[in-house]
RNA sequence: GCGGCUGUAGCUCAGUCGGAUAGAGCGCCAGCCUCCGGAGCUGGAGGCCGCAGGUUCGAUUCCUGCCAGCCGCGCCA
């Protein structure tokens, strides 16, 4: 049990005792200063407001009740208007290391999710073109996500959606086809600007007149085609090198096309017209979406007869119900963002609870090198692509790096930065902690110390030692909060702040020149269960913990 | 024009479902290596929390209106 839920169901048993009703609106929170004790809670306040009584008066006989309820309370203090600071005994702080013993990489995990099936779904850049550093951002926080999904208690999966049925397929066939025709000399036109400009077009072509020389003798439709396939496959083989460099897999890869060609899409519409959401005019069937708070209707089917793709993203998204996902997270670029209305509308016109259906927006990344910006756009920029990214800092560094902000904000990604070994770039100063720890267990094992001595906790009673363990109890809230809020950056910040009051520590207090054996073998264990802490946080952000740098 | 996001220390950013004297790192200044990894630690200076109103015991947080930056507003993909 939390030092958080230990003190709740205290005051709510002395707040029944007195006759009252837990106040909903009552808060149990670490107070921002230290010196208020390990937890303030609000709820003489709150229930003053309530009852009418005199906040202070109350508080003080809750507080009493408190002092007398449990040994882990070592002093109940009424502050202010009426707070009530709680500070533990040091015996309960101790307790955690058995506790974190005893869950090893399960640590922090909890059963918020309830094995409710969740999914994430990122990425799914089209199959064009290698993932830029945008997408490295998308792919860091939607992995993340998944991850801290997971060890809440979701079922989840991720999944990548493949827009394989539009017009840009077609047109990325053409780029590759019309290469191949300048490669082979049958070709002098200037290339069509709105084809495919990137090296990695001619490269493939290339290669595909390598293989088959006669490639161009080819009547133009099935040479398209072919191009086309060929493109795709290569593109995707890139994109999944790309992605596995990164520390980032999807479960599931799921086909735009198959929607069309198994009826999906036409069903879905179908039902969408049943329900009176679709109609006809102007020779095309447009959505309602004005019916669910959308600003316009929206085209489904083009006077054309073709679909849109949010026709298809409907049916998408209709699939996604049908295979019992709970709970739907999309991540998409923020440039995307004026499309969420529409999509939520969709969601409610399929009759399903809005709450169940979540869009993380990530905003645009602005590459940089010793300050100057790097235009992404370029075809000459040497930094333009996420491998080469990667290639240049690292895969630790750069998710580090994205999972340190909100993802809603914009982030300067300085290359010169993120290779530095700063607190500017802090996942060294993470990483660091936890090499830390294992050099000094390295080193207990070459003086011939029993790692596994039991040692005598209680002499755990310095404040660097309860600040260390104060902050393995938050870890859990930190992984809930990161869970239901979809905010991967709670947890860079949560081990940034454990990785200082580590080197805090180790700075103040020696663990193997300690007095005695018994000192030294609890000391061991406090640094093992912050070690198995940082290397849980790392995990879910999908950062390595190195046994040295 | 309408809508979204952002605006917090010189810089990069947390905090924001209302709480106590607003935080961290970098940079700057001053210190700490006979001692487990100095990629570290300690201390200091540095703030009209974009501006102006409102709500209340209390607002960086909620509401309204402005200002600035970015983005989005097609029978595009």
């Amino acid at each position: 049990m939390r030092a958080s839920e230990l003190l709740r169901s205290l005051l709510h048993q002395a707040i029944t005792e007195l006759g009252f009703d837990w106040p909903a609106k009552a808060t149990i929170e670490p107070p921002k200063e230290k010196k208020f004790g390990d937890l303030a809670a609000n709820c003489a306040l709150m229930l003053a407001k309530e009852a009418g009584k005199n906040p202070r008066r109350l508080a003080e006989e809750l507080a009493e009740k408190l002092r007398a309820a449990s040994p882990h309370v070592a002093a109940v203090e009424v502050a202010g208007p009426g707070f009530l600071n709680v500070t533990f005994a040091p015996s309960f702080w101790q307790s955690y290391i058995p506790r974190v013993e005893a869950a090893g990489n399960r640590f922090g995990a909890s059963d918020l999710g309830r094995g409710k099936k969740a999914q994430v779904e990122f990425v799914s850049a089209n199959p064009t073109g290698p993932l830029h550093i945008g997408h490295g951002r998308g792919a860091a926080v939607g992995d993340s996500l998944a991850r801290i999904l997971r060890f809440a208690g979701y079922d989840t999966e991720a999944e990548y959606y493949i827009n394989d049925a539009g017009k840009q397929m077609r047109t990325l066939g053409l780029s590759v086809w019309l290469r191949a025709l300048q490669l082979a000399g049958k070709r002098s036109e200037p290339f069509p600007t709105d084809c495919y400009q990137g090296a990695y077009i001619v490269d493939i072509a290339r290669d595909m007149l390598a293989v088959d020389p006669a490639l161009t003798d080819l009547p133009e439709e099935e040479g398209i085609d072919r191009c086309y396939e060929r493109g795709m496959a290569d593109i995707f083989a890139g994109i999944k090198q790309d992605l596995a460099d990164f520390n980032v897999s999807h479960d599931v890869w799921f086909s735009e096309l198959s929607l069309i060609s198994d009826g999906s899409v036409e069903s879905t519409l179908e039902s969408l017209k049943a329900a009176g959401h679709a109609f006809e005019e102007d020779g095309a069937l447009w959505f309602r979406a004005t019916a669910f708070g959308d600003d316009k209707d929206r085209v489904l089917r083009k006077s054309d007869g073709s679909l849109t793709y949010f026709a298809s993203d409907i049916a998408y998204h209709a699939n996604k119900y049908a295979r019992g996902f709970e709970s739907i997270t999309d991540v998409w670029g923020a440039d995307h963002h004026g499309y969420i209305p529409r999509m939520r509308a969709a969601i409610a016109a399929l009759g399903r609870a809005q709450k169940s259906f979540d869009v993380v927006l990530v905003q645009l990344v602005n590459l940089l090198q010793a300050g100057e910006q790097i235009a992404m756009s370029t075809r000459a920029g040497k930094f333009e692509t996420l491998a080469d990214v990667i290639k240049e800092v690292g895969a630790d560094a750069a998710r580090f790096m994205f999972l340190s902000r909100k993802s809603d904000s914009k982030l300067d990604f300085d290359l010169d930065l993120v290779k530095q070994r700063t607190m500017d770039n802090p996942v060294y100063y993470v990483q660091y902690a936890h090499a830390r720890i294992q050099a000094v267990c390295r080193r207990a094992g070459e003086r011939g110390l029993d790692p596994t001595a039991p040692g005598d906790l209680s002499l755990l009673v310095h404040e660097e030692e309860l600040d260390l363990l104060r902050l393995l109890d938050r870890f859990r809230t930190i992984t809930e909060d990161a869970a239901s809020n979809r905010a991967p950056h709670y947890v860079s910040f949560f081990l940034m702040d454990l990785a200082g009051q580590l080197h805090r520590y180790y700075a103040a207090h020696q663990v193997l020149g300690a007095e005695n054996d018994a000192l030294i073998a609890a000391r061991l264990r406090l640094l093992n269960a912050v070690g198995q802490t940082i290397k849980n946080g790392l995990a879910l952000l999908g950062v390595s913990a190195p046994e040295s740098m």
